[in-house]
DNA sequence: CAGTATGCTAAACCGTTGTTCAACCGGGGT
DNA sequence: ACCCCGGTTGAACAACGGTTTAGCATACTG
């Protein structure tokens, strides 16, 4: 994966500085809105350069992707953690103006669905997916139907804290594009509740799914009519 | 909020098809990517007359933010449906083919964090906020010590089918960019086994998560180190 | 030392795109 | 019939931005 030049010392260079100033604008801009002009002054070079070193807008990217995932995945390893969604908070709060950037860009990945936010999600889904029956073997969490689509919401749901960390903000009162220590604090409690004693008192809207998914299984056209009352009834 | 013209009857006439043709680009492209020609072509119409009619690009998207979220907001109150994850996933469901075009629209909006998306989104968390709040009080659902978080994660759950619905998809094996009738029913099931008996076990992350909490309140700063230790110990 | 590769810049190129402008056209009022 | 006015167009304008190119300096090589 890797496709840094042969010495590791000479990473140092102009070549490393583009890289980096680019990560810091797609994160800040996007891919689209950042444009090269700005990343090469950010990096202290000409446009032409970063054109020099990687080919085109569309490598740069390919590179950043390339370094941020690196990193990341590097640093999750390092950690050894073994909850997906703990591992990425982990980093994120470890020393937030350090690791702000790299989760902001990987943000924007998985927002603007590129290659490395593909990469990142996958990862993330197995990784819970596979605590989630580890959890279930050895009891420490309630066995699922469906282990892997468990995964799936739990991964969308901490990854939303950081794709849409400003509407998570608003909503609690706070302001800035991020999500603020003091915001993320506040969800900590609500999560562990909601994860440990679920959101309904009783089993009727489990009930009543299981019965609507076992009663229109087969029987309709797989895609109309049904499903509306199946949620109707399962979220009243 | 409306902003239509005096008739409905002359709503019919150009200015509108190229609304609905710019809502289709905007959904489709984001508004950056999304060209006033190709709008104007869709819409079959030139360039210069979105400009006279809109006076601008960034007036058009307010146009178009103005007629998706007076539409799905007045379909919402028909509906007079409780729960916000309900009417969204309601309308979602009763005619994909018709609503897709609105729902790519708010799901850009959000992603994008355009005032469409942070009036959608606001809109959307209080009333699922007031739910909860019913719920705990009729005893159908759990009585959360700060519902306005809970409901915050609700929300970002639910939304985060919408914005990320492609590694949704894709995490389930299936393709395509948006989530499909069998993918949503999919992830019914185990949304309601979540939300009626939660993830965990027992209470001891609940517990550790409280203590946690309680230990770290005022004692340091409010941004650094302890949070770390706190969500480490959330989640392992 | 000559020559050649390498890192780099400044300027130019050129397609895209939001916006402006002058002209046109059909219809209603005088 | 004339005028005028709103809707509409096509061309032109101007800015932006990715990419190309020519050139320059420095360093390494024969």
């Amino acid at each position: 994966m890797r496709t840094e030049p042969r010495s590791p010392i000479a990473d140092l260079n102009a070549r490393a500085k583009i890289r980096d100033a680019a990560v810091v604008h797609f994160a800040r801009d996007g891919f689209r809105k950042a444009n090269l002009r700005a990343i090469a002054a950010t990096a202290g070079v000409s446009a032409g350069l970063v054109i020099h070193h990687f080919g085109s807008k569309d490598a740069l990217r390919l590179a950043c992707d390339d370094h941020v995932l690196g990193s990341v995945l590097a640093r999750a390893r390092d950690k050894a953690t073994p909850e997906g969604l703990a591992s990425v908070l982990q980093n994120y709060l470890a020393d937030p103006a350090e690791f702000q950037v790299q989760i902001d860009y990987l943000s924007r990945a998985i927002a603007e669905d590129s290659p490395a936010g593909r990469q990142v999600v996958d990862a993330i889904v197995d990784e819970t997916e596979a605590v989630v029956r580890a959890g279930a073997f050895d009891g420490s969490m309630n066995a699922f139907s469906d282990p892997r689509a468990v995964a799936v919401l739990i991964t969308m749901t901490s990854l939303s804290m950081m794709t849409m960390a400003s509407h998570v903000g608003r909503a609690l009162g706070f302001d800035g594009p991020n999500l603020s220590p003091a915001a993320m604090r506040r969800m900590a409690l609500p999560s562990a509740e909601l994860y440990t004693h679920g959101l309904y008192a009783d089993d009727t809207v489990l009930r009543v799914t299981t019965d609507a998914l076992a009663g229109s299984d087969a029987t309709t056209p797989p895609n109309h009519p049904t499903q509306t009352q199946l949620i109707r009834k399962a979220t009243t």
